[in-house]
DNA sequence: GAGTGGTCTAGACCACCTG
DNA sequence: AGGTGGTCTAGACCACTCG
């Protein structure tokens, strides 16, 4: 259970990054100093600084250093670090209403990804939310977790109120990519209703499937995002 | 001007993915088979296969290999390879209409990104595309790029009809990682008779910046997309 | 047990930036 | 000139899968 080297220099340096120990435009130690810091090699450090620059938070520069880049004002929504992440990477205040504690129950019928056997038998755990910034209404999430080998997590309140937290550390299950399809629809009455607004209003629609470190095991997300105020940001690299 | 050798692996492994040589399900010859046939190291085999799973082409099993991944029945045009890449990668027949050719002109006031002074005074090379997908269009593509040090780019046409690969040709420009907004909206007059859609029906728009390996040189984009008919997908690693 | 990918070491040379 | 990140070598040990 013991986390690889990278990633526990990945952990450190993310957290001095998001609790401002590191601000916006300061660099970081250099290759070889952070291998000195840690005791280990420029090849280990590496591995974790290019976590961290795919993932937004730091930009390279040959023959300068790794710099700490700026907070986005728009949600990093698109991407699959979980809410919470995102939340402290935002001047947002963001919050999460249960609107369904997770339960057990059948998959719907069709659903939107096509589920193999295994999964399918198994049930699946629901959960519903709504994500609010600065008490906007922004995101309708509904969530679907097939039921295989997750002993009493309907029981459990969420740690942290984070579902991949939950994950992790009740089951040492982490999320390591996301597929997505995305498309602009007009917003129901009963999702209207919950986002605050017209019955016809625009809205995006996604479909979410997230690959996690056990082999075959996903987790589906259906999101609905009212944009008016907000727009939903990414960033690749 | 040389490529890394990890580049030319991963160029041509993704060559022989794209051109159906390797085909989904198929396992790739292992890291230390590849290291021996390139007449390199198992680090820099690494190196490109790790670009390959980041971006979908492939993916890895401990104890088994490297496996290529199916395509995807979406368009992926919410990742930042460009629409030229995609087209390798659907099933669907993609076309492009230039409506605006490239032609220099200043910078829209105001403009959708902060601009700076150096960008801002140099003004800007525009176009505007309709993308196409088994003839429905689906995508129109407003494209704004600063005129710093692109010589002669407007007086010649579009190699491969691919922006991308004209500014990698002939600027040795490439699109490194992307910025981007997404926002649900209503679509006015002038963009229904394009995407062929009613006023008011429902449509993607998006915001892009895209970065590239010349430092403080971005690409700007305006995109309008039509999803009736076909998702916009993206996949994060 | 043989082969796979995951992690790691201890170096090397290079292009690039800054003082 | 000295430090930085980019690329690369030639190994090593591990956990995992499969026959």
């Amino acid at each position: 259970m013991a986390l690889p080297q990278y990633k526990i220099i990945y952990e450190n340096l993310k957290n001095q990054i998001i609790g401002d120990i590191y601000q916006e435009g300061d660099l970081l130690p250099s290759e070889n100093e952070l291998s000195r810091l840690h005791d280990s090699t420029r090849t280990t450090v590496r591995q974790a600084l290019g976590d961290l620059q795919k993932e937004g938070y730091i930009e390279k520069h040959r023959g300068k250093g790794s710099i700490v880049t700026s907070q986005k004002s728009t949600l990093g929504l698109l991407s699959f670090r979980g809410f919470s992440e995102v939340v402290g990477q935002t001047e947002h205040i963001m919050n999460t209403e249960m609107l369904q504690k997770p339960r057990l129950q059948k998959w719907p019928d069709p659903f939107f990804y096509s589920l193999d056997p295994l999964e399918q038998n198994a049930g699946c755990i629901f959960l519903k939310r709504l994500r609010k910034a600065d008490d906007d209404s922004v995101m309708l999430e509904s969530t679907y977790i097939p039921n295989l080998r997750l002993t009493r997590f309907t029981s459990k309140p969420l740690i942290n109120n984070s579902l991949f937290r939950s994950l992790h550390i009740l089951h040492q299950i982490d999320v390591v990519n996301l597929d997505q399809e995305v498309r602009a629809i007009r917003c129901d009455k009963e999702i209207a209703r919950k986002l605050k607004l017209k019955e016809g209003d625009p809205i995006l629609h996604i479909y979410r499937k997230y690959g996690t470190n056990r082999e075959g095991f996903y987790i589906y997300s259906e999101l609905h995002c009212n944009t008016e105020k907000y727009a939903m940001g990414s960033f690749f690299k």
